[in-house]
DNA sequence: GACTGAACTATACC
DNA sequence: ACGGGTATAGTTCAGTC
């Protein structure tokens, strides 16, 4: 017997003489890399309908306790069986937990589970890992005391010991949290890597390098050109002996987390197909194994006992929307965590490659996995938070979607509340749910146009989740009839009914607010990045629930309760902007949780004290906070109505920071040359009122058009191309784009930004899509066109603002614009 | 062929 | 297919005269 202090990180499962075990990589605290493999039986569940005799439930125990699934290569049995009372969505049930040796085929037993008594069989749908941890609560990166066995070169297991890369291998008796080390950090050993090709598709061309990075380890390895000019740069022979050297350096390495950017979908299923073309295995795994993908919209690259992370994934679900970049391609993604990109590089042919270029591609090789290094290493606390906080792998943490995490939080929180899990919803009922229409949403105030002083902003905070909790809204309290003592909430064609009694949905958020407040707080007082990643992950849990239950693929949709969760939001703050304007505020713009008003001639005191009173006004735990006072803003008028339009406008706070939305210059798909000008309009307005300077930038620019000084760089218009080019029902001009770039064979996949211009040609072409070209090809910008459908539409309702009209800024002679 | 509203499309806000 | 609804706006498309 040996103990030892354990960290887990990589989790896996094998089959040994037909029965299931567990296989976990980690470290211990010495820094060795220990597996242990733990003995678990899986189960299922099936539910008795109400009222069943003990007698008939021990009967058809007996029964269960005889089924076999008889398979070619194996044998499932029932191993044994247990009655138990349990939850089940809310409601007590009697149920029979059925152990069986293989829950691969946990589907099939449950199949044979077909008595009239039972009116649900559950939870043979979890991943077998997922249900391990819930049972053995060995919680991913979090410190645990193991205690067991011993295996060296033993024959026990078909000697998975001697064929794993480790240094000591467990077989676990014991299972202990170590509550001594719960705040010890853990440093991984983090590798990053990259590869160059020829060719985009997968293993269509040869891989021409493969990048490593670590903690102060540099490696390119490449089969194509020696370099004396760095000494990073490894040369060898053939492409299978570069791939050997990749694995071998791998293996020496010996990290816990291998990083790639858009690894899942790339680097390594066409590192893969290369090993085959050369007839070598991939073998990565600690056990020699080739990297095994799972299915998805990206396949999912597992290696054993070494943690893949593709970071582009988790930065999709996680990070992007607090990203401002234009796209999630590691230099812009690089540029705004990091502050620092990827190297400049012309693409050729390798074979058409001078020496010199040669060189430049190693360094640009490089410094995608330096990238990807340092990434994974800033993002490190988040990932290990999420972790720890859903308790999934950061395998599945990393690739999981923001439903898919939601739903893996509830069901690692069941246990607290006895509760058996409901299961993942089929396919014909999928197409039901998503045929059902939309419900109402959110409130958002109209704005008046105008440049407003002196405003104040409140927010709920988390209003969605803290209205969940407050209402019990959810699916095990959701009610088919109105009952005494139920909530009765009014949608826009039918009531529904909720239950007062606490469900566990609403209850796990109110632990998430409370978690999310504690970490916020404790982060404000000792700024620290596991306080930040802490905060971050209850945050994004929060504000994720209330579309989870919304969502047509969750296992707890309520469409009832995301529609009454939007109702009543909306109730609260219509009926909190009614008592803000009964104190003779005005309030001029509100959007879903936020409202705005004039400060007036009260004191921020008195603002406060206001909101402190609005705030003992609310039900629950619903809370309004100050989100900021500004000393400007404005809000204009829509293109096409003489109205305010709503999600745009641009504000300036008392530190001078400025927050723009909606605007031109926050969108993407707007050119260069537009959204700085128009940023640069809002400024000059927001920073000290002065339309007549914003005028004199407006009348620079349109004489930079005119004379054609602008460079093509700003004029390039890019959008993102959504769906395959045939499936397009009107011809836009970044359509028209893509297929030109199609003509010439530059590579057009879905999501990618298509770059275009428009351009003056010859004879009347009254489409905007017969002037399109491509950024490098030869021609002019359409002069008229920038003016009348990029500039004009940008900044004609700011100036409207001040009763500056079209007329004023276009037609009139110049001179008569340096009156202004 | 010019005009007009609807449909399609992309993107943002919260 | 892999959170929800609300909103703006440009371009094309199809119908009218």
């Amino acid at each position: 017997m040996m103990q030892i202090n354990f960290i887990p990180l990589d989790y896996g499962f094998f089959d040994w003489q037909g029965k299931n075990y567990i296989r976990i990589i980690g470290r211990d605290d010495k820094g060795k890399r220990v597996c242990i493999i733990d003995n678990f039986d899986p189960f299922l569940w099936a539910i008795f309908e109400k009222g069943v005799s003990d007698k008939k439930i021990k009967n058809i125990q007996k029964k269960i306790e005889k089924i076999e699934i008889k398979l070619p290569s194996r044998t499932t049995k029932v191993i044994k069986t247990e009655i138990y009372n349990k939850n089940f969505l809310g409601k007590s049930v009697k149920a029979i937990k059925i152990f069986i040796t293989n829950y691969k085929d946990a589907h099939s037993v449950a199949d044979k589970l077909g008595f009239k008594e039972i009116k649900a069989r559950r939870e043979y749908d979890l991943n077998i890992i997922t249900k391990y941890i819930t049972e053995k609560k060995l919680i991913p990166l979090s410190w645990h005391k193991i205690s067991g066995e011993i295996l060296n070169n033993s024959y026990e297991f078909g000697g998975i010991d001697s064929v794993l890369d480790i240094d000591l291998c467990i077989k676990v008796e014991k299972i202990e949290k170590n509550d001594d080390k719960k705040n010890e950090k853990f440093k991984p050993k983090i590798l990053a890597f990259d590869i160059e090709t020829d060719e985009l598709e997968l293993g269509r061309g040869e891989v021409l390098m493969i990048s490593l990075v670590s903690d102060n380890f540099k490696k390119v390895l490449t089969c194509k050109k020696h370099s004396k000019k760095f000494n990073y740069v490894e040369y060898f022979k053939t492409e299978a002996d570069m791939l050997e050297a990749f694995m071998k350096y791998v293996a020496k390495l010996s990290p816990d987390v291998l990083v790639g950017y858009f690894s899942d979908g790339f680097d390594v299923p066409y590192l893969k197909a290369r090993a085959e073309k050369n007839k070598i295995k991939l073998a990565l795994g600690l056990d020699k194994s080739q990297p095994s993908f799972f299915r998805g919209r990206i396949p999912k690259a597992k290696i054993t006992g070494i943690v893949h992370i593709d970071l582009f994934r988790f930065i999709e679900t996680v990070y992007s929307q607090y990203l401002q970049s234009e796209t999630l391609g590691l230099n812009d993604v690089a540029y705004e965590l990091l502050g620092e990109g990827k190297n400049k590089f012309e693409f050729k042919h390798s074979s058409k490659l001078k020496e010199h270029e040669w060189e430049a591609f190693f360094e640009y090789n490089l410094q995608d996995s330096v990238l990807a290094h340092k990434l994974a290493e800033k993002l490190w606390p988040d990932m290990v938070e999420f972790s720890r906080i859903i308790q999934e792998p950061l395998f599945e943490i990393t690739r999981s979607s923001m439903s898919q995490l939601v739903e893996y939080y509830i069901i690692h929180g069941l246990s607290k509340y006895n509760e058996i899990a409901e299961k993942r919803p089929l396919n014909d009922k999928i197409k039901n749910r998503r045929q059902m229409g939309k419900y109402s949403g959110a409130f958002v105030f109209q704005p008046k146009p105008g440049l407003y002083k002196d405003i104040v902003m409140f927010d709920f905070t988390s209003m969605y989740a803290s209205v969940i909790f407050t209402y019990n809204l959810s699916l095990s309290t959701f009610l088919e009839k109105k009952s005494s003592n139920a909530l009765t909430v009014n949608l826009d064609k039918e009531k529904v009914y909720f239950s007062k009694k606490q469900g566990f949905f609403p209850l796990m958020l109110y632990d998430i607010i409370e978690k999310r407040k504690k970490y916020k707080k404790e982060y404000k007082q000792n700024p620290n990045p596991i306080a930040k990643a802490r905060s971050n992950a209850y945050k994004l849990l929060a504000n994720a629930s209330y579309g989870y239950q919304g969502f047509f693929g969750a296992r707890y949709y309520c469409r009832e309760a995301a529609a009454s969760t939007a109702a009543l939001a909306k109730k609260n703050i219509l009926e909190t902007i009614d008592k803000v304007e009964k104190q003779k505020y005005k309030i001029i713009y509100s959007d879903t949780d936020s409202i705005a008003f004039l400060l007036g001639k009260r004191t921020k005191k008195q603002i406060l004290d206001f909101l402190k009173k609005l705030n003992s006004e609310l039900p629950g735990i619903m809370e309004l906070e100050l989100e900021d006072f500004y000393k400007r803003g404005l809000f204009v008028a829509k293109r096409t109505v003489k109205q305010g339009a709503k999600k745009k406008y641009a504000l300036i706070d008392e530190k001078g920071k400025l927050k723009i939305r909606g605007f031109e210059t926050v969108r993407r798909d707007w050119c260069k040359l537009v959204r700085n000008l128009q940023n640069n309009i809002l400024k000059r307005i927001l920073i000290d009122g002065d339309e007549k300077k914003a005028l004199q930038i407006l009348q620079k620019t349109i004489d930079d058009l005119k004379k054609r000084k602008i460079s093509r760089k700003e004029i390039i218009i890019k959008t993102q191309l959504k769906k395959p080019i045939s499936e397009y029902k009107s011809r836009t001009p970044h359509v028209i784009a893509a297929e030109k770039m199609k003509k010439r064979g530059t590579p057009v996949d879905v999501g990618m930004l298509i770059e275009y211009y428009i351009a003056e040609t010859q004879g009347a072409k009254k489409l905007v899509r017969e002037k399109v070209k491509l950024p490098d090809e030869k021609g002019q910008y359409n002069i008229n066109y920038y003016l009348e459908h990029q500039i004009l539409p940008a900044v004609e309702n700011i100036f409207e603002v001040f009763g500056i009209n079209k007329e004023d800024l276009f037609n009139k002679e110049q001179k008569k614009l340096h009156e202004f």
